[in-house]
RNA sequence: GCGAAAGUGGCGGAACUGGCAGACGCGCUGGAUUUAGGAUCCAGUGGGGUUACCCAUGGGGGUUCAAGUCCCCCCUUUCGCACCA
């Protein structure tokens, strides 16, 4: 056996097996480092197994968490399986076999290869949310939101997946009103439905974005979903009828320009809008929006369509009579369903009005041009002077704004009003692998929360979870039959289980402690470890987890169990991988397995090709070649160390060069592993590699270079934890290299005395001289002025100026 | 339609607050070593041109001594949102 040649998977075996033995990861709870709680999004169990992505989110935060451990933190980082869910019922229902045996062996296999990564994981700390030690307390968690006054149950048009037989939140549609899961085209469908009040915090959730460290694309995100509008609440009498149209706007200065209204055709005001006479028509239309789906009817392109319900409203600052339409372009959950129709100034309003002739009467006029009613093209959005308003007439439509709701107010027509995009979380779910909610019905005493000592409410294993369009669990007479806890009388349970967002909505907060059995989490530790220091993930998540999750960590904040209210103070997303310029899957034929290349080349390189294949926030593309090049890297790597290690030198004189250059890999790793430039990272120390191998082939110093070789190892070991940890006891040690300390750059050694200077004429590089660093300019355009390229460009020409930015460039303008 | 990000060799990608474009790697070419294959090592590698030249960072303008980087217009791609009143 050539002991010259690197074999991975022999030395990844071994130190796995030494770490482990060893304790090495343990998580020391009573260290006095700071702590560094470092947090990947947990893994969902799936047959599909560990693919490529979960390997690029945890390979590279791994080598984050080795960096902060090596930099003296004392580093948290846990893992685990976000395991209720759709896809192991649906397998289930498939292929007969019970979701939580093919969840129990999905969850082994990712165990061995979450291992065969190598990250620094302490498996003591391990979370399965499907447990029902864990999902006692995500029962814990509704029970909390219900004692806040933050749950409550509604009966709302819900979107129904035909094929998955399961309500939907709105996140799991798609752009095109399909299924996320399945692609089956979403209906709508009454039910009722558990919901928490996340409306109730949209304003603190906008306002914790400013104190967080996240990227901005996804606060921008949350700010949209969120989708806060300030505005007008206005009431609209009904002529000849005891009723009033409520309505929503951002423009009340348009206020006299309204020329019809508009209701929600779902609407339950609209039956008692329609006259006998419109009757018929009206309901047809009813009809036919119901059947279209729901992309057809948002689209933007969708041509207007719409009725008249025979009814008039009436203007409340000017007693104009309007006519009342239905239309599905007014969305029946956003606002009241209803609006006020401004043609002149709203392009959708106009577009309606031009289609069924419907008045336009503009209220603001542009400062430098005259519109007209009858010529104008599109409506007129923008700021202007008023007109046809009354008393209002001639001021500015930015000042009109401000006092018209004050108007509003003291006449008692409308009032001041902040409207959200952000709808309440629809937590219920009509399907059987998920957390029951702990609510029992009692035809005395209505909705009764299960008592926190009578948790968990257990899943039977039992059950036929064959879709019937109702809760599975709804056909379990041993679950569904209990005592209520209130009167003792004969009950019954809430059949349907919690989205599996509300799982995943405060794990990081059973980690420091998963075990705690009187408690959801300990509170002790918890003050300690959190908030989460760096969250790694998937940008997927931006509007839904990463919401649910905020939300739930400032109900438990107010709630008194938690003292901070942001859980995730840094976030990152990775990128994605490609292959062949493509998003990888099946149906392409170009997915990368990875227990294929690790078992090939091994774990570290895998991990580090990822590392290196581009900037981790935009990921890459992968190649099969391409990873060669880091096999052969660390191959070099090993080499290295194994032939000249221990050679004899024969000098005793330091390389002033590959000192400098150790420095600067030093100083370079650690500012690009700051900013998870992984890539350039990797660059760095690949010249210093190819550094030392040009200086291993001169005269040796062995004491120089086995200080030099000792320091690049903690460099690299982030990055090739196995193959560290083996040239790290090959060389003597005895002890674990990430029990080591970073090495320190000096900044002296960094600093250049000569340097060579590019020099140009008339902006184009022409030569270079070595200068000084420390000459002045008058010494560095003397000599500029005398080089014999510079001379073949000026001779004969004059100079017009000379441009010197120490120790950058400098520049000759000549004519 | 609106919002955000990005367009650099054959390929993946570097380039900090404007200052030597193409770091590092893949691939390719030539050479050394080897029975051969592989591995390794050395040299070269943006394009053009007969050697001290010209052209090049999606396209077109501009600012500047100097632009991949800043400003304006356009094209393309990716990702969010999509009649939210």
């Amino acid at each position: 056996m050539n002991n010259m040649i690197y074999n991975p998977s022999e030395i990844e075996t071994k130190w796995r097996k030494w770490w482990e033995e060893k304790g090495t990861y343990k998580f020391n709870k009573n260290s006095n480092k700071p702590k560094f709680y470092n947090l990947v999004m947990f893994s969902y169990p799936s047959g599909n197994k560990l693919h490529i992505g979960h390997w690029y989110n945890y390979g590279p935060a791994d080598t984050f968490a080795r960096y902060k451990r090596l930099k003296g933190f004392n580093v948290f980082e846990p893992m685990g399986f976000d395991a209720f869910g759709l896809p192991a019922e649906n397998y289930a229902i498939k292929h007969g076999i019970h979701p939580a045996i093919s969840t129990r062996n999905n969850i082994e296999y990712m165990e061995k290869q979450l291992k065969a990564i190598g990250a620094m994981y302490d498996w003591d700390y391990e979370i399965d949310t499907s447990d029902p030690k864990y999902y006692k307390w995500t029962q814990w968690v509704f029970l909390k939101m219900y004692e806040m006054g933050l749950a409550y149950q509604k009966e709302a048009p819900v979107n129904w997946c035909p094929h998955c037989q399961t309500v939907l939140a709105n996140e799991q549609v798609t752009a095109d009103g399909e299924c996320e899961r399945c692609g089956t085209k979403v209906i709508k469908r009454n039910l009722k439905q558990w919901f928490f009040k996340i409306t109730d915090y949209a304003d603190r959730l906008l306002e914790g974005l400013e104190r967080i460290n996240w990227p901005e694309k996804t606060k921008i995100m949350q700010r949209n979903w969120i989708g806060r509008s300030e505005g007008a609440m206005i009431e609209f009498p009904v002529k000849d009828k005891d009723l009033k149209l409520t309505v929503f706007t951002t423009r009340p200065d348009t206020i006299f320009g309204v020329t019809y209204c508009v209701v929600a055709p779902e609407h339950s005001i609209v039956s008692k809008l329609t006259t006998d006479a419109q009757r018929n028509e009206v309901e047809k239309y009813i009809n036919k929006t119901l059947t279209e789906n729901e992309i057809e009817r948002q689209s933007t392109e969708h041509e207007k369509t719409g009725v008249f319900t025979g009814s008039y409203a009436i203007n409340p600052v000017n007693g104009e009579e309007i006519p009342i339409w239905i239309s599905d372009y007014v969305i029946a959950s956003y606002g009241t369903g209803m609006v006020m129709a401004v043609p002149a100034h709203d392009t959708r309003d106009f577009a309606f009005a031009k289609k069924f002739n419907l008045p336009i009467k503009i209220v603001i006029q542009p400062e430098n041009v005259t519109i007209d009613s009858k010529s104008m093209s599109d409506a007129y959005t923008e700021p202007g002077i008023m007109i046809n308003s009354g008393d209002f007439n001639g001021i500015s439509s930015i000042d009109f704004k401000k006092r018209i709701v004050d108007y509003f107010e003291e006449k008692g027509i409308g009032k001041r009003h902040i409207n959200y995009r952000l709808r309440d979380w629809l937590i219920s779910r009509q399907r059987y692998w998920g957390a029951p909610i702990p609510i029992v019905h009692c035809p005395k005493c209505g909705t009764v929360p299960v008592p926190v000592d009578d948790l968990p409410v257990k899943l039977p294993e039992n059950v036929d979870f064959n879709p019937k369009g109702k809760s599975p669990l709804a056909s379990v007479p041993e679950f569904m039959n209990v005592k209520c806890p209130k009167c003792g009388g004969d009950a019954e349970r809430d059949p349907d289980t919690m989205d599996t967002f509300v799982c995943s909505s405060w794990y990081y907060l059973r980690y420091p402690d998963p075990h705690i059995d009187d408690y959801p989490f300990n509170k002790e530790m918890v003050d300690k470890l959190l908030p989460v220091d760096q969250y790694i993930g998937g940008a997927e998540h931006a509007t839904m987890h990463l919401l649910y999750a905020r939300f739930v960590t400032k109900m438990l904040y107010d709630a008194g169990e938690i003292q901070f209210d942001e859980p995730f103070t840094n976030l990152f997303h990775q990128g994605t991988i490609t292959r062949n310029g493509a998003k990888m899957s099946k149906s392409r034929g170009n997915v990368v397995n990875p227990d294929e290349f690790v078992e090939k080349y091994g774990s570290d390189t895998f991990r580090m090709y990822m590392m290196f294949m581009g900037s981790y926030e935009e990921g890459g593309d992968w190649d099969d070649k391409g990873i060669n090049g880091i096999h052969r890297f660390l191959s070099r790597i090993y080499r290295l160390y194994k032939t000249y290690y221990f050679t004899e030198g024969k000098t005793k004189e330091e390389s002033k060069s590959l000192k400098k250059r150790l420095h600067y890999t030093i100083k370079s790793v650690e500012t690009d592993t700051e900013r998870f430039s992984f890539n350039t990272s990797i660059a760095r120390m690949m010249e210093f590699v190819n550094d030392a191998y040009d200086y291993v082939k001169k005269e040796i110093n062995t004491e120089f270079l086995q200080n030099t070789l000792d320091k690049f190892l903690i460099v690299l070991s982030p990055y090739a934890p196995h193959l560290a940890e083996e040239l790290w006891h090959f060389t003597g040690k005895e002890s674990s290299i990430f029990d080591e300390e970073w090495p320190k750059y000096d900044e002296d050694i960094l600093k250049e005395e000569k340097i060579s200077l590019a020099v140009q004429i008339n902006g184009k590089l022409r030569t270079t001289v070595e200068i000084d660093i420390n000459s002045n300019e008058s010494d560095v355009k003397e000599l500029i002025l005398k080089n014999e390229r510079v001379l073949h460009y000026t001779t004969g020409k004059t100079i017009k100026k000379f441009i010197y930015i120490k120790g950058k460039i400098a520049n000759i303008v000549v004519v």
